[in-house]
DNA sequence: GCCAACGTTGGC
DNA sequence: GCCAACGTTGGC
């Protein structure tokens, strides 16, 4: 038997990769994730089939801009190996990669952006990680009961998206 | 552009 | 292992 479907939230800042730039191209690697615990919940947790929150940050206003699917399950990141990339990392060898990414799928944009301050007024959405001050983390697990809340807010219906 | 909050680095 | 210094994130 299969593992239940797992939640998530990435955050992507928009003028660099936005979600009608995931909707033009269906899919992308999921590259750049420079963050321990963000790697390890790629590497060691996110599966095929798990549904993503795509996070505009560093947005105005910033919010959850639509849904992506994951497509790949975690495998090296190239891009810490090439000096040329802004993701470059010394460190990483082709044995040793230190970085991993997924791919992702386009599922769908929102109608309507749901905003960090719709996110603030929900009293449902209270625990959501993204919302806990001083919570960095571009790449964080979500309840499912949070994640469906969020996607009627954002004008869509549950099982369009699954 | 500011800056609070956090993660990482490196000297000791 | 501690912790100060530094770099980054990301809302505002």
């Amino acid at each position: 038997m299969a593992a239940a479907r797992r939640y998530w939230l990435m955050k992507s800042e928009p003028d660099v990769f936005s979600i009608d730039d995931l909707k033009r191209q269906r899919r992308t690697s999921w590259d750049g994730v420079r963050n321990y615990q963000a790697r390890n919940f790629m590497r060691d947790d996110m599966r095929v089939g798990d549904l993503v929150l795509f996070y505009h940050s560093n947005a105005k206003p910033p919010g959850v801009a639509g849904i992506a699917r994951v497509c790949k399950e975690a495998y090296p990141d190239h891009t810490a190996l090439d000096p040329n990339s802004p993701y470059h990392d010394p460190r990483a060898t082709k044995d040793e990669p230190i970085w991993m990414m997924v791919d992702v799928a386009y599922v769908a944009r929102f109608p309507e952006q749901v905003t960090l301050d719709d996110l603030r007024r929900e009293q449902s959405l209270k625990d959501m990680l993204v919302l806990r001050k001083g919570t960095r983390l571009s790449v964080q697990p979500v309840e499912r009961r949070h994640f469906e809340r969020v996607v009627k807010l954002g004008g869509l219906q549950v099982k369009d998206i699954i």
